[in-house]
Parts: structure tokens; sequence; C-alpha cells
DNA sequence: TTTTGAGTTGTTCGA
DNA sequence: GTCGAACAACTCAAA
């Protein structure tokens, strides 16, 4: 009983570097049953999306491999999370449980029925802190509340930054008898397509802890020194290509902020350390969206703010199809709908091109998009994919003013000068000249010719007028945040029979 | 308790 | 072509 193995539940930290769930059973010096539980009933949010389980295939497979490195195996089982494990830690006589927090609903559900069974066991659960910077629960406004404005947060968690050093990657974990440890095989999961869908996203990514090292590398040779400029354009290479490696927890966000602090120490450059701040805001953005999504779990499916659940959105599926295909005859638009389907990834500032359109332009609601993103985006993050789409909304914290309208036009002019990006993704147009490139129903006929390009055939007209759109999104808005709050906070108020939450 | 200043990412219009 | 103001009103967070 006392040579009992620990459990080390792996979710979405599949990594065996900075992983203080690891590193902590490894100091407990008993053998070690590493684990990965996959629940095929999970439905919607629970469950990753398509591109994402594709991702997950590959991560799963490094990271069992790693653990074959080191001495052990990687068991993976099938079925509800809490279960497996605790009919595994029955069988093996009340051992200790191993997991890193996590702020997703889900994965909480999980935690605390494994705190409940340890509990009745006499055993010992606490989750550790793996997928953060900083505990949740540490960082609150002055009158104990949890922020939601960024910017006030954004400035308490700088005063516990940098967080204490990364934990190295474990050289040996113990292996437990294994007679009775049966694994499933990673294919049993089914976590790729049927369809062959996927030759884009193997050209382009490389899952697993190996490959999050390598991004980060490549980032800071170059990239990160022009990070505060050019972030912006989706024609140039100079994004991390770190998001899905940060989702799966295949680096850890500690490991990151130690690097580009680090680096901010030794920058000669202003540029170069305006742009390493940057990025480590963005790393700040990102646990902004973790830290709502825990202090708030219903957002994932509901407005934060609750009036919002009466706007009146538009439900034209035709338009969503259009949207979801990259046809909407606005060139951008199309072509970061298009790279999202083609590489499972859209650049962000192509994100928020897109999903103004979906949610101003078209008056699709946000939960449309999102839902989308879900299933095509392999770094799809509940967390920021709440966030995100509630802010372009303008129904989530720090939202976007509703007037804060993005004309798509403009928007490619202005961070695809060029046309570059478009040219790549949408190649029905690359023979237009970049004056354009943006709005071919105003080229010259002589040119459309000329381009090859026929409008209503071999490319949409524009399905919805921008300035018509436009002037429809800031009524509707503009009528409804008159009475944002009114159903929260006057429930004396003519909106009495919505007052509920 | 009250007051005060501030709030990721934009567009348009008119001087 | 460039620049500043207007686009609203509200909530948050801290003093």
């Amino acid at each position: 009983m006392t040579d009992s193995p620990s459990i080390v539940l792996f979710q979405t930290d599949l990594r065996l570097a900075d992983n203080p769930a690891l590193t902590a059973a490894v100091q407990r010096g008993k053998p070690l049953i590493c684990l990965y539980v996959w629940n095929p009933d999970a439905k919607g949010y629970d469950k990753p999306g398509a591109a994402s389980r594709w991702w997950l295939h590959y991560s799963l497979e490094k990271l069992s491999s790693h653990i074959q490195q080191t001495g052990n195996d990687l068991v993976i089982r099938t079925g509800q999370t809490a279960e497996v494990v605790s009919s595994l830690a029955a069988q093996f006589k009340t051992p200790r449980i191993f997991w890193n927090r996590s702020c997703e609903p889900a994965f909480r559900k999980i935690e605390h029925r494994l705190q409940t069974f340890l509990k009745g066991e006499g055993g010992d659960g606490t989750g550790f802190d793996g997928t953060n910077l900083a505990d949740p629960d540490r960082i609150q406004t002055q009158s104990g509340t949890p922020y939601t404005v960024f910017t006030p947060f954004w400035k308490k968690l700088q005063t516990v930054l940098p967080p204490s050093p990364p934990l190295a990657a474990p050289q040996k974990l113990p292996s437990p008898p294994s007679t009775h440890l049966k694994s499933e095989t990673l294919a049993s999961l089914k976590l790729l397509p049927k369809i062959d869908w996927a030759h884009g996203l193997r050209n382009t990514w490389s899952p697993g802890e190996e490959g999050a090292r390598s991004a980060l590398k490549k980032f800071l040779l170059a990239p990160a020194k022009h990070y505060s400029t050019d972030r912006d354009r989706p024609d140039l290479p100079h994004t991390s290509q770190l998001s899905s490696h940060l989702h799966f927890g295949e680096i850890s966000p500690r490991t990151l902020c130690q690097a580009i602090t680090s680096r901010m120490g030794k920058c000669q450059s202003a540029q170069e350390r305006k742009s390493l701040e940057a990025y480590l805001r963005q790393l700040g953005w990102r646990e902004f969206a973790r830290y709502l999504l825990y202090h708030f779990p219903e957002t994932a499916q509901e407005p934060l703010y609750a009036a919002y659940k009466k706007f009146p959105w538009d439900d034209r599926s035709d338009f969503l199809a259009a949207w979801q295909n990259g046809l909407t005859g606005y060139p951008i638009v199309d072509a970061g709908m298009r790279e999202l389907w083609q590489t499972g990834w859209m650049h962000n500032r192509v994100r928020m091109i897109t999903a103004s359109f979906l949610t101003k332009d078209l008056l699709l609601h946000w939960k449309a998009g999102a839902d989308w993103f879900w299933d095509t985006l392999v770094d799809a993050d509940l967390a920021n994919n709440t966030l995100g789409w509630q802010w372009v909304a303008g129904c989530g914290a720090d939202a976007s003013p509703f007037f804060r309208i993005f004309n798509p036009i403009t928007q490619g002019r202005k961070f695809d000068p060029d046309g570059r990006y478009v040219r790549k993704w949408v190649p029905e147009l690359a023979g237009l000249p970049h004056k354009w490139i943006h709005q071919p129903w105003e080229a010259p006929p002589l040119l459309l010719v000329e381009a090859q390009v026929r409008l209503g055939e071999t490319y949409p007209y524009p399905i919805i007028d921008h300035a018509a759109a436009r002037n429809r999104a800031l009524l509707a808005y503009r009528h409804f945040t008159k009475n944002k709050h009114s159903n929260t906070s006057s429930p004396t108020s003519d909106s009495g029979k919505c007052a509920s939450t």
C-alpha cells in the first residue's frame, strides 16, 4: 500500500517540462501511472473540435514516445474521466492523484469529482498550477471581486511576474508493475478525420513538445523583433505560431514568459523591447481569458452581460454558409475563412475582421462564429474563443464599443497592402492589380477581363453592402446599448418579464 | 460613500 | 493628404 503508485492525469498539459503535477508526483518517489482519458461521449465545447482532435492525436503520439524514453508508458483509457481515474485509483488502493488545474468548466467538474472521491478515500487531491501564470483565485480587485477590465487586471498580474522559474523535465519516470495496466491504442480513439482533409494541416504544423520549443526558438530569432509593428500583417510571417502548442500545454506559459523576459533583459534595440512587451501583453490577454472563464464559467454559452440575450440577431443560414466557405465577396474575409479551412489557423487580425463581419455586417449570432471556430481551429481554446467572440460582439468583458465596425476594404488595404495574403488564399483574384484586390466589384470591367475574373461566376459579388450593413448594425446596437443592463439592474423596469438571469 | 479617470485592436467626416 | 473630433453611454476600479 505504501508503494502504491501515483496517478498523473494529463489533460491540456501534454508535456514533461515544467509540469508541476508531474514533478510533484515524481518527488513522491513512487511508481507513476501516466494517464490520458478520452471521453468519446462528450458534447459541444466539452469535446475538442475536428481540427483540434487532429492536433491532439499527434500531440498524444509525441507525449507517448517521450514518456517511453523515460522508461514508462502513457496509459490511454476511454470513458468519463473522473470515473476512469477513480476506478484505477481504487484498483491500486488509495494512491495519490496529480493533475494540473484548468479553467474550463468540463475539467473543473472532473476535478471536483476527483476531490470528492479522494476525500472519501482519505486521500489527498489538489490540482497544480501549470496552465496559468498566476492562480486566478489570487488575482482580485481591492474589494475582492474578479476583474472584468483588462488594464487593471494586467497591472495586477504584472506585480507577480515573472513567475518562478520553469521546472526541468524529469529524466526518469519510474514505472509500475504493468500487469494490470491495459491501454487503448491511440488509433482506437479515432481522433483523425475519416476523410483525409488534413494534408494542409500536416504541411503547416508540428504538434508536440519539441515542435513547441522550436517554434519559440524560431520566433525569438526574428519575428519577435518586429512583433509590435508587424503582428497585424497577415501577409507576413511575424506571429509566434505558438497558440496551439500553448492550448495543448506542450509549452507552459511560464516557460514562454521566462524566455521573453530574459530576452528583454539582454535586448539592445528599443524596437525589440517594445515588441517583446507587446508579446508579453498578449500572454496577459490569454491569462485574462482563462481568468474570466474560471470566474464566469457560463460565458462560454451566454453573454457576460445578460441583457444581450435579447439582442435581435439575424438567422440567415445562407449568409452563415457564405461566411464559412469564404464566399462573401469581400476578399480579406474570404481569404481568412479559407486560410482557416485549409490550415486550421487564421491570423489574429483577420480573426477580428471576419468576426466583425459575421456579427456586425451580417448580424449573425456570435455563437455561430464561435462554434465554427471551435470546429475548424487547431488552436481552438474555450477561454480565448469565448473572450474573443464576446469582445467583438460587444457583449463581453472590455467589449469593443458598438460603433467599432471593421470596414473589410479599409482593413484589407491597411494590413494586406499588396494583396499578397488575398492572392494566396483567393487565387481566383490573383490576376487583379492591388489597387482593386480588396474591392473587385469596383474594378474597371476591362481589368476584370484581363485578370480572368468574372464576378458572380468565378468570384461572388459582395453578399451584403458594407455601408448599408454598417448603418443597420449601428441602429441595432445603438438602440440596444441604451438598455444594456436594464434587465439585470432594474427589475422594476418594463422588461420585468425577462428579468431572470 | 462618492467621485474621478479610464477603457486592445475603428471609421467617418470635415477642417 | 493629414489630422482631430465625434461616434454614446456606461461600468469598472481605485482613491
